[in-house]
DNA sequence: GTCTATAATCAGATAGAC
DNA sequence: GTCTATCTGATTATAGAC
């Protein structure tokens, strides 16, 4: 965006397991959710960091390449919760909480501004998306199943749909000290998962998913 | 968040009907659409405007003033074309048109984005954004009442929360190349828009805002 | 009322020292 | 393998010329 242009260098760089790369990355994914992609420079990510300026581009090379791994960790940290709330007893509220939380959503919304102009960083927020929308389509048709309830006129990929984007626009205008609507929201989103982990609970009474989890690696020990 | 600190100078500053600061304010939404905020900068808006970057400071003092006043504006237009739309025989879909504009949606995102972490900013955009729920909150309110039809279980202002949620997530997920669940959602929001839409339409066969308000200034003539 | 010259600072990136 | 000195250009903002 400033100074000079990257034009394919062979300079040296960084190993990964270095600690101070590790260090920064801490830095600018802190910056990020404090002070929003624009404050992610070379300068205040060293400052944070503790470290001199032209050591994030020793690791990194340029700031897009910084960008880059910054979102292929903040997704393998999604997949791990993600998988959590699947083996959870009720996967339904499990995903909910993770479409809700602030901090996650602060980072995916910074995110997502900066890949509306960055060609490298929509490609990868655009690929991380689509695969976490599979992962909870996955988790709300077992669920549905398991309950026996039909949701006639309802299609499952609307009503994941719906449920993720209510919770980040829910949580990202309550940053912002918004609030109508809210309160009618979060009532029918619960009461839409009370309704089928509920169905679900009275027909499955004494198997949960991290039940049956257990029950496999005990059994296959 | 550069340069030097603003400690309220008392210099002059150009009068609001100046030609240029119109050209200035329409270079930048133009940039902040294409390009985001962190493309608004004085050089480049100036530049886009075929003027010099210190006139930019001279229309608006400081970077942060511009927002504000693009901000204004911006709401300014959204409140003549939400206006219309409620006018509209069919205001649902019409409000649904404008939560889907993928202009107004950009522009919106970009603010949002913004707000994050300039309080001024935040403050205005919170402020329009609520002013504008509380006109879709009406505008849904009154299609209802005149449809007949009654949402047990759904709360109005979740159903307006849910609806403009989902129509704005469509629209930037589409801009980043995402698609899973699209579809689906689509059909039912416009599923939901019929279904009223019809019903009032059968109770109100000869009438409606627009002709009213048509019937209105004619007889008040 | 309108615009320019200029200050002070911050940015990304690289070559080369240890 | 790790880090620093340094270059070039961008950015906000003000004082003062027309």
């Amino acid at each position: 965006m400033k100074g000079r242009i990257n034009v394919s260098s062979d300079r040296r760089l960084g190993i990964e397991s270095a600690e101070n790369r590790g260090v920064l990355l801490d830095a600018a994914e802190q910056l990020m959710r404090e002070e929003g992609y624009a404050a992610v420079t070379s300068r205040r990510v060293a400052a944070k960091a503790g470290l001199k300026p032209q050591l994030v581009h020793y690791y990194f090379r340029t700031m897009d390449d910084l960008f880059l791994e910054l979102i292929r960790r903040g997704a393998e940290h999604m997949r791990v919760r993600l998988a959590r709330a699947l083996e959870s007893s009720e996967p339904l509220r499990a995903v909910w909480e993770i479409c809700s939380d602030s901090q996650i959503t602060a980072l995916t919304w910074e995110f997502m501004a900066l890949a509306n102009h960055r060609k490298s960083v929509r490609a990868e927020i655009a690929r991380q998306g689509e695969e976490f929308r599979a992962l909870h389509l996955q988790a709300l048709a077992r669920t549905l199943q398991e309950s026996g309830v039909r949701l006639k006129g309802w299609p499952l990929p609307a009503v994941m749909f719906l449920m993720e984007a209510g919770a980040r626009i829910l949580v990202i205008e309550q940053s912002l000290g918004m609030s109508t609507g809210h309160a009618e929201m979060l009532a029918v989103a619960k009461k839409y998962q009370r309704l089928l982990e509920r169905a679900r609970k009275a027909r499955k009474p004494k198997s949960s998913p991290a039940a049956d989890a257990h029950r496999r690696r005990r059994s296959a020990a």
